[in-house]
DNA sequence: TCAATAGTGTCTCTTAGACAATATTGA
DNA sequence: TCAATATTGTCTAAGAGACACTATTGA
């Protein structure tokens, strides 16, 4: 067990209670989803909830390394090159154990760099709809899911986040239908094309893939510094 | 003292320190400006820095309530309208007494509702660019400036933020030179007003307003749903 | 009259949006 | 051939940017 383990409701009154919930997202069938633990543990065990864990200053150089260390602990995920800090949750009654403070990160990763079964410290998980992640969730992580979206939402355009949902080689329909999948609406495909026609960090690579039995479609690589000229808002 | 006086370097092992800045802004002479305070105690004693605390758990309700406080008690700030949370800043180095987390917030008020004298634990202030703070600033405080700045860009448009900069009673003179103040980039004036010519939140008030030998210009203002229609990026 | 700022008009160019047309594959 | 998807082209309308022009005040 670690350190943590042996903090009491009595430390409370001196020191929150400093968390770090993870909200990692895929695209599953085409729709952004977000990956929930069940939760082993009280409070609030056998509920769904974001994999999420409490820092540990002894083990942790920063918050970033925390949120690493709970994806990799939870649900088996090595590495993660897109994890951006969401935003804080904090207060005396959104944790039934005291004065708490729960930093938020988001993560993307596209699906099959997501182990399927569980990590070591969980039993089960799910992929719920980004969108629409049902009720009963633990804590306030409801809450936590709606500003990871709004996040993602926000920047989609800027830091080309739907880049890390894809693979390093992906179609223009491809890339379309993950900034749909973010958006929450749907793109023109021509008005979207036209924009990245002339995007010299979008380069094609040789050789067609096929998606069944239509006409192949060209396959891209995101140089370095590839990002969307506009917002791209929804 | 409070409580958290008593907090040894020992406790940094099993506990951070968990403090809350916020970067006050305003415009002083056309110019984003933010609010710095000098250090009264150790660490860091001397040198120019945002307004902080240490969080209270006895005492604040959630992190939103502890920027609140340490306005009112480093700046003799009392309202608010305008608070939001910007990131987290935390890591083992960046304090001299050991893991520390510090939850930055940012604050937009009218300068005339900044009271010019410091506040009870501060015995100096000063209004520094907020595009070029200056060096010298205590902990990792520049960064914190830097990335409040950023926040402000990014969501000039949708929130309306250069309202809270202004009088409720405004010209149009005065919102384009807000939103330049913020954006730290010139805007054309005939499509600036050009968009906000046909939008029914923002009320033309009878009776002009003159800015000296010139002409009157309409004074205008803002009904509770107003926002930029567009993003407003620099 | 002039200086200074408020406010409007006009032109061009870019781009989004809608939608049609063509291209290329497997079955 | 057909179904399905990829890719390109065309038209239109809206908006941004540049810049000139008019309006209204105090001095």
């Amino acid at each position: 067990m670690s350190t943590n383990s042996s903090r009491s409701a009595k430390d409370r009154a001196l020191y929150p209670l400093v968390s770090v919930d993870v909200a990692l997202c895929s695209l599953v069938d085409g729709k952004l989803k977000v990956l929930l633990v069940r939760r082993d543990n009280e409070p609030q065990r056998g509920r769904w909830a974001l994999p999420g864990g409490v820092l540990d200053p002894g083990r942790d150089a920063d918050l970033e390394r925390t949120a690493r260390r709970v994806l990799r602990e939870k649900t088996d995920v090595g590495d993660v090159p897109y994890l951006e800090q969401v935003r804080v949750f904090s207060g005396r009654e959104r944790d039934p154990r005291g004065w708490s403070l729960s930093v938020l990160f988001c993560a993307l990763l596209p699906l099959d760099q997501v182990p399927a079964h569980a990590g070591r410290k969980v039993a089960e998980v799910a992929w719920r709809d980004a969108g629409q992640p049902g009720g009963g969730l633990a804590f306030d992580h409801a809450r936590h899911v709606a500003a990871a979206l709004a996040l993602l939402r926000d920047t989609v355009g800027g830091r080309a986040l739907p880049l890390h949902l894809l693979r390093d080689a992906f179609t223009l329909t491809e890339l379309q239908r993950a900034v749909e999948a973010i958006l929450g609406t749907t793109v023109e495909k021509s008005a979207f094309r036209r924009r990245l026609r002339d995007d010299p960090s979008l380069e094609p690579i040789e050789g067609a893939f096929h998606g069944g039995a239509q006409r192949p479609a060209q396959l891209y690589r995101a140089a370095p510094g590839f990002s969307f000229e506009k917002p791209l808002r929804s």
